[in-house]
RNA sequence: CGGAGUGUAGCUCAGCCUGGUAGAGCACCGCCUUCGGGAGGCGGGGGUCGGAGGUUCGAAUCCUCUCACUCCGACCA
């Protein structure tokens, strides 16, 4: 698994046990990217953040069902008053017992929560580095509406805000009817990323390969299906332009109904005064996971490409002879400058060859690296290079921070 | 959960078969070389050999147990 590789040699991460990672300082720069994005475009889509424990009491899981259900993927345990405790592998129950208590009245509705926790699920096999570990940094949010019709407004509000979600990541990522799992119920769409290590496989329109990831709309309107959905006889796609693909599953959303708010009575007061019992959905994003996702769908023999809006900084900096006057002098005026720009700036002054640096620099695959060296100091130049399209120009120092600032 | 492996220096591994004072490369530290695409030379530091028992005059090496990790498969919001 290329991006697991990566991941190590670039000092992104270090398994601490089997699925279970440490997030180094470059590493967890990306982490919190990934998690501002999905972050902003939950808020932006009307949602509310809430935190929940990582750590939950086995009655709740009683009160649904699934404590006898959810089997040895959940990590059990006891505390020292020997009350059954879990380490959550997902919120449903609890976020329903939160409702609960505190929305009585239809008028509260719509309600969509989210929380962005740690997760734990005790995979038999973990593997491919944080894309598939135990330990995992998940988005999830609950939408509970009053009816099918609000149900359904709120899942085609997480459907069009998770494409909007990957997009910015600069992902392209395939919404595909999926299987609802353990989770139940009957609306579910996975959201995979394109790539050929990917553990899914999916069908879908070509027209989505010329799609903009922009076109939330255009990339709704056509067909997609993870494998065990999809029916050729019925997928209604001319035979020319299916595609079979293998993907990445970076997002699951699911409308489920009343599943856990029966179980577990969760009810609110409608116009009338009677109680209804309230109609939800879940919505997943693998947080950790992304970072796994993104480095497999960009990279190359050199290193990662890291897509900007998740870079860890948004320029390496390369001082080419540390101790050399000059180099030094012009590296900390730039390094100095970029910063109270408010530019994301990583500074190499190591004590080491040219071809050391260059190699880091393409390896941890910052977008852009500014190389300082002697020879271009005494032409006046500095050189800008571009990560993903590997062209660098020559240019005096006051173009390349205009560039870079701007 | 079935099957197959691996645990020896920070990392990758040799040594084990055939028991006898623990090795290499890379990394790290010092000096030299001043070197714009992962240099070279000299010197140096670092390991309870995963853990516990056992056999033996003597165990990294043989035996038993145990723990951890990896890979293949099954499983899987």
């Amino acid at each position: 698994m290329i991006s697991h590789q990566l991941s190590l040699r670039a000092g992104l991460v270090r398994q601490t046990s089997a699925g279970i990672y440490a997030w180094l300082p470059l590493g967890l720069r990306v982490l919190k990217k990934v998690e501002r994005i999905v972050r902003e475009e939950q808020d932006r889509a009307g949602c509310q953040e809430v935190l929940m424990p990582t750590v939950q009491p086995a009655e709740l899981w009683r009160e649904s069902g699934r404590y006898d259900d959810y089997g040895k993927e959940m990590l059990r345990f006891s505390d020292r008053h020997a009350h059954e405790m879990l380490y959550g592998p997902t919120n449903e129950e609890m976020i329903t017992d939160i409702f609960r208590q505190y929305v009585k009245s239809y008028r509260d509705l719509p309600k969509n929560l989210y929380q962005i926790q740690w997760k734990f699920r005790d995979e038999v096999r973990p593997r491919f580095g944080v894309m598939r570990g135990r330990e995992f940094l998940m988005k999830d949010n609950y939408s509970f509406d009053i009816d099918f019709d609000g149900a359904k407004r709120s899942y085609d509000n997480m459907h069009t805000t998770y494409l909007r979600t990957f997009a910015r990541m600069g992902l392209k990522a395939i919404a595909v009817r999926a299987d609802p799992g353990a989770i139940g119920g009957s609306l579910s769409q996975e959201f995979q990323i394109l790539a050929e290590t990917g553990e899914s496989k999916i069908f879908y329109d070509a027209e989505l390969d010329s799609m903009d990831v922009n076109d939330i709309e255009g990339t709704r309107a056509l067909y997609a299906s993870a494998e065990e959905k999809h029916d050729p006889a019925t997928c209604g796609v001319p035979p020319d332009r299916l595609r079979e693909a293998r993907g990445i599953e970076v997002g699951h959303i699911f409308y489920f109904g009343t599943k856990y708010s029966e179980a577990m009575n969760a009810t609110v007061t409608g116009p009338k005064g009677e109680a209804i019992t309230v109609e939800m959905g879940s919505y997943g994003i693998g947080v950790s996971r992304l970072v796994g996702a993104i480095i497999e769908a960009s990279h190359d023999e050199k290193g990662i490409v890291w897509p900007e809006p998740v870079a860890p900084f948004h320029v390496g900096l390369v001082n080419l002879r540390v101790g050399d006057g000059a180099c030094d002098t012009a590296a900390n005026e730039i390094y100095e400058k970029l910063q109270a720009a408010g530019v994301e700036v990583l500074y190499d002054d190591r004590e080491e060859r040219a071809g050391v640096k260059f190699a880091t620099m393409e390896l941890i695959g910052l977008p852009w690296q500014l190389v300082i060296g002697p020879r271009g100091l005494a032409a006046g130049v500095v050189e800008l290079k571009s990560r993903a399209s590997g062209e660098s120009e020559e240019i005096s120092v006051e173009s390349a921070l205009a560039r870079l600032v701007g």
